[in-house]
DNA sequence: ATGTTTATGATTACTTTTGATTATAGACGG
DNA sequence: CCGTCTATAATCAAAAGTAATCATAAACAT
């Protein structure tokens, strides 16, 4: 075999298992572990792979993010907690429902850790972080493309989620409010969320604390509607109590928090 | 044999092998390594084949993102010209329908060349490539993911394709047969094609020759169910008439052809 | 026919690839 | 924070492959 053609397959194996030791890929093609680092090195350099300590994993998955429109940088390690906290709330065998948005897509290493899942989702991006995933039954809700989101929403969209039922949805908003609910800027997508909402037994929301009391355009349902709310540790206080008095069930993920260990 | 009709054997060995070493090519064409040698580095000038220690492989392979669980990467330039033929089928305004597969995929850049499209695909891989061209709609089908093959597929999928109504459906075959018919290895894969069959008012399929005269597991239609069949001009004569007095419109993207200017 | 150009094969000097070895750097547990 | 362990980078020698050179033979032009 030639260089240029074990490194293809290297490039090839680590892209399929998501990841690549020295050591199996060293027993896998025969070499010895110098001319494996060496590969890696090669091909870390036309950006096909991305090393560790070890071996390697994926390039995509580092060069995906951005492309977003929407692209919220902002909390970033908030989103992080949020989501590392919502994983307390996934079981093993679980159906579950994921919106679109740059909090849930936080949810994508989390779920990589389970063994056995089904993931239905509407994000682009999402899918496109959990493609290689062997151990998740993998769920593409069809419909139109919205560039700006990288979402699939639409007519089509809620047709499907109309003969669908899951365990528990997690859905993003840009906005909470008690007056006016949960609302987004797309009239299309707040539909979109209004059926994921109906096909869930229960319903998560994940929303950090930017999003509190603020008000978007299209209302696609109201705090009674959600099962818990999971937030991040800059939520004001007196917010909290507000909503907890009228009834909405809070969660705040603070970074010193450990996970809960499911509902 | 002049020297440029080995060449061209060469080049066209190393493309239908996917490799060739130097050794190899000098028994196989009875000149020296020294010729050899001279030979590929002329070949590799036409950027027809690269260069490797001990011989060569095919430029495609080299050219092409390996980002695919699926293995056939050979034949890449024929496929490139049935894409690029195809290309000439498809009008401004268009809706058309895209199934996965490594054929189909070619099509990518020349869509981007439309101003106004629509396209309906269960190719994530296409998706990929193609979700940020803000000059095409684009309707992914849903459903669930065969991470072999990157494609979507399923009764979700099967249920959208029944609602919808496209104006042509670029098929990719596995295997096609004037006694089995078209053929697939997937069951389920197979029948989403038929129903993507279905729902378009023209069906054109993309199929290398390779293709020809192959029986692959399950069958999703006859030759009677395509519209045209685009493949390349290595296929044999005899299977050319056969076909053809079968009724079939076969379409033949030679490297010299000029695109057909639309149907 | 004769000199010139071109293609080829053989020979030799050089380069690349590889695996082994050793020194350095990074990760991990206490 | 530290020592210990493992992974990595750097180095080197052997093997494999290649480029450069040259001589011969064939094709070509005058």
């Amino acid at each position: 075999m030639f260089g240029e053609e074990r490194k293809s397959m290297i490039s090839k194996y680590i892209i399929e298992h998501g990841r690549g030791s020295v050591l199996e890929l060293s027993t896998t093609f025969k070499v010895s572990e110098s001319t494996i680092r060496r590969d890696l090195k090669e091909l870390e350099d036309e950006k096909l792979i991305k090393r560790t300590h070890g071996g390697a994993i994926p390039f995509e998955s580092v060069n995906f993010e951005p492309t977003f429109g929407e692209k919220e940088i902002r909390y970033q390690s908030e989103k992080e907690r949020i989501a590392l906290y919502s994983g307390g709330f996934i079981q093993e065998g679980d159906i579950i429902l994921i919106d679109s948005g740059t909090t849930t897509l936080h949810l994508a290493p989390i779920l990589k850790a389970f063994s056995n899942l089904t993931v239905v989702t509407n994000s682009m991006t999402l899918m496109e972080q959990l493609k290689n995933e062997s151990n998740i039954d993998i769920v593409m809700l069809g419909g139109s493309l919205r560039q700006e989101t990288q979402a699939i929403v639409g007519p089509i969209t809620d047709q499907i989620l109309q003969t669908l039922h899951v365990d528990t949805a997690f859905i993003a908003t840009n906005g909470i409010s008690l007056s006016a609910g949960l609302t987004t800027p797309n009239l299309i997508e707040a539909n979109t969320k209004r059926y994921m909402m109906k096909c869930a037994k229960r319903t998560i929301l994940l929303a950090d604390h930017s999003k509190a009391e603020k008000i978007s355009f299209s209302q696609f349902g109201t705090v009674a509607d959600i099962d818990m709310w999971i937030t991040d540790d800059h939520l004001p206080k007196e917010i909290y109590q507000k909503f907890s008095e009228a009834g909405t069930e809070i969660h705040v993920a603070n970074s010193h928090h450990t996970i809960p260990t499911v509902s």
